[in-house]
DNA sequence: TATGACATGTAACTAGTTACATGATTCA
DNA sequence: TGAATCATGTAACTAGTTACATGTCATA
């Protein structure tokens, strides 16, 4: 059945939009997916040859450098509606710093305060850091500022829950 | 600096609680951690042998069946306090369905409108288990009780995020 | 001419999943 | 006695990380 291989699809993901090299494709992740699919440089190398193997991209020029600008195939489009339609994308992910709270009982309430309050800190810093990006973007009226405007709002609503948690949970550590 | 290993500590927060086997272990992360650290039976036995080599753990008392149940060492509940305390938690985690979101616009607004409706959808289920998963604990007054309310709350609060912020995507999708 | 950005790739490792394999004990 | 549960373990795989390795091109 393949497993997931989310990866992929996000590699497919960003072709579909427009082509690219891999190096492209690493500040690509960096830029805008690294709070929601962080990808390291030699995995995504290894993904394009593997993508290009099964058809799902081609070589689309070569440039100087060695350079290889890679565009998704009609397979490869195929391979990401499928993905995007009919497999299920599963629960909640692994979190660790929830997994922190349920043994916060090992330490003290002093230091357990600390970390809740420290999880409120960082969700904080990151809801200003994306309203900062929000502000910083030249919204349009295309797909992509339609969908990435959904992605936005998503973590600043998921920041502003994580700190106001912390701000109760501090208070029930009392 | 060891990587993440947050299994590790996950098998070491649970034993701190009390001793245990590997069967016991198994049970209980799917009952109490299916959704913030779900472990695969192959990964506890494999992880507790790991963990007896280095000292954390050891074998309490041998029971039928090959039954090995294990006690956290004073060098194990060292390393989870100190994880707990010292050790950065890192961001937010990859999201398979966040990511997903990015990429709509690869199919029809019907089809996206549908992938996020359904995102609503299951996060309001979630909503509805976490509700009588609440309900039918009876909480004590004790450290155990105290921390996994905290969990509680925050799978209870990012559900109703989630569901809220499906109803307001839905509605941007048109 | 040397630095920094561009550009790709491999090796060795850790983490996690799925499937297989085996056997003991309980109890209806 | 047969089925369910208890109980542990291994093999083969996929996914992801870190470190290493190499070389090109633009420009100050």
């Amino acid at each position: 059945m393949m497993g997931h291989m989310s990866l992929r699809h996000a590699v497919l993901g960003m072709l579909a939009d427009e082509p690219g090299s891999g190096y492209d494709l690493l500040r690509r992740f960096e830029r805008a997916m690294a709070n929601v699919w962080p990808a390291t440089q030699s995995q995504l190398y290894g993904e394009l040859g593997k993508l290009e193997t099964a058809g799902m991209i081609h070589v689309l020029a070569e440039g100087p450098r060695g350079r290889k600008e890679y565009e998704i195939t009609e397979a490869g489009r195929a391979e990401l509606r499928h993905w995007l339609v009919d497999v299920d994308p599963g629960g909640p992910p692994r979190s660790a710093a929830l997994l922190r709270v349920y043994f916060l009982g090992s330490v003290s309430p002093a230091q357990a305060r600390g970390y809740v309050a420290s999880m409120g800190e960082s969700a904080r810093a990151r809801e200003e850091r994306l309203d900062e990006l929000e502000g910083s973007i030249d919204w349009g009226d295309d797909n992509q500022s339609l969908y990435g405007r959904l992605v936005l709002e998503w973590g600043k609503r998921f920041s502003a829950m994580q700190r106001e948690w912390a701000e109760w949970a501090v208070k029930q550590v009392e």
